[in-house]
DNA sequence: TAATAAAGTTAGGTGAGCCAAACAAATAAA
DNA sequence: TTTATTTGTTTGGCTCACCTAACTTTATTA
């Protein structure tokens, strides 16, 4: 049996490695994601240890099993599910989510979360554009950048935002930005990195650390080739 | 802050007191509804009542306060909303539900509950017939009688289940039962007291146990001279 | 390379919620 | 009314997930 906590634990470590694109995981850096004390971390990795869901040595680096990995995976998958039915079935918006999201997400019934995958229609990312595992644990990767890294005078589509935070996201729907904008980048001041951005015949400014947290994908200028989806399997 | 656990222990409180129309509650009766030791409910009960959620003495009987009963309701409404929603929107069926609802009732979040209750199109009853306390605690209550009650030659509705465990509702699925099915009573055994019912043109042969958990509204013989419904307060 | 900083561990402690076993009170039966 | 039974309480102990404080190892930098 899986708790609540170890759940989390797993969540927390695939999304790191995810996120990062390395599976190597230290124990502060997952408290301070997990707003633990490192020591709380120590003890509970000697746990999952035990139980085969993450590889570790003493003074090591933390890396998922193939087991925890799906787990991690399993509860993510959740997640983004309640947060798709929270938005789309019950008019939340994206900032109210994520909390309520944080509950659901343990809700122990594979039944209950293959209906509710069926329910939505099989979406393949949330509200926030963060894709969304499929019942096998395979996740569609985009070829994203970030609104900071598109040159002047290109066009892009804002499709995934990277904070979380509900500040954050209220600021990106005062800005007029939803899921799917086109963005077209109209300046960039050298002195105090400000942009000035396009969206909907509309101009405004924003800094270069609100764009460094807003995802897009480019006309101009494809990555590898195109801007299509991958598939990272389990 | 309430926990799962206090959550439990006063929604069982407000079950047990709500289905026998008496407040007064023993510790050993609780424990046995929660499926945990006399003892352990002797510590919950002595904290609740420093929260003052109940009224206790030593050795006397356990009462919800009516800040305790509030809460009991409204764990209550979240149960059999959540269950509507997995009957009526992800296909469950009624026997389905119980377990998967004994988690979501505790998702702490008012706007859910009230955003879901919309969704559902504020339900009055769950999938068993149960009433659903609306977002005042205020429940409706049908005037009621057991399928055993009802005299032969008679017809009644079935309105709602007593019992709730699986095999109890798997069993009624057998007989081919489902919520506001017409019944009537075309014969009791008096040496073993099996009942013949008639449903949809078909004919069953019931036990006594069995007709003892079926609720029915009575067509012939009205109860406090009407089958109508009447509201409990909180 | 030695000193310092950062990262990680261990030991001991906490509250929540559960238990078994021993005990005490209240109620029912002889 | 005395005994037996049921009901309820207390004590000590368990696991889980967290903490602080002290310590150790590894990495960095002077």
């Amino acid at each position: 049996m899986i708790s609540y906590a170890e759940e989390n634990y797993l969540k927390a470590l695939f999304r790191l490695t995810f996120e990062k694109g390395s599976d190597q995981v230290g124990t502060n850096e997952l408290a301070t994601h997990l707003m633990v004390k490192p020591a709380t971390v120590s003890e509970m990795i000697k746990k999952l240890k035990e139980k085969s869901l993450v590889d570790y040595e003493k003074y090591g680096k933390i890396t998922l099993t193939k087991k925890g990995k799906k787990i991690g995976i399993d509860v993510l998958r959740k997640n983004r599910l309640w947060e798709t039915f929270l938005c789309k079935k019950l008019d939340f918006t994206w900032d109210e989510v994520q909390e309520v999201a944080e509950h659901l997400e343990h809700i122990p019934s594979l039944k209950l979360i293959e209906k509710l995958d069926k329910f939505l229609d099989f979406p393949a990312f949330d509200p926030h554009g963060n894709p969304i595992p499929n019942h096998n644990g395979e996740i569609k990767v985009q070829f994203k950048k970030t609104l900071s890294e598109v040159e002047v005078g290109h066009s892009c589509k804002m499709v995934a935002v990277k904070e979380s935070s509900n500040s954050f996201l209220q600021y990106v729907m005062n800005v007029g930005l939803v899921l799917n904008n086109h963005i077209k980048i109209i300046r960039k001041q050298d002195y105090d990195a400000l942009i000035d951005i396009e969206v909907d015949n509309k101009i405004s400014t924003v800094s270069q650390k609100f764009a460094e947290n807003i995802f897009v994908v480019c006309n101009n200028c494809k990555v590898n080739g195109a801007c299509s989806k991958s598939i990272c399997e389990l």
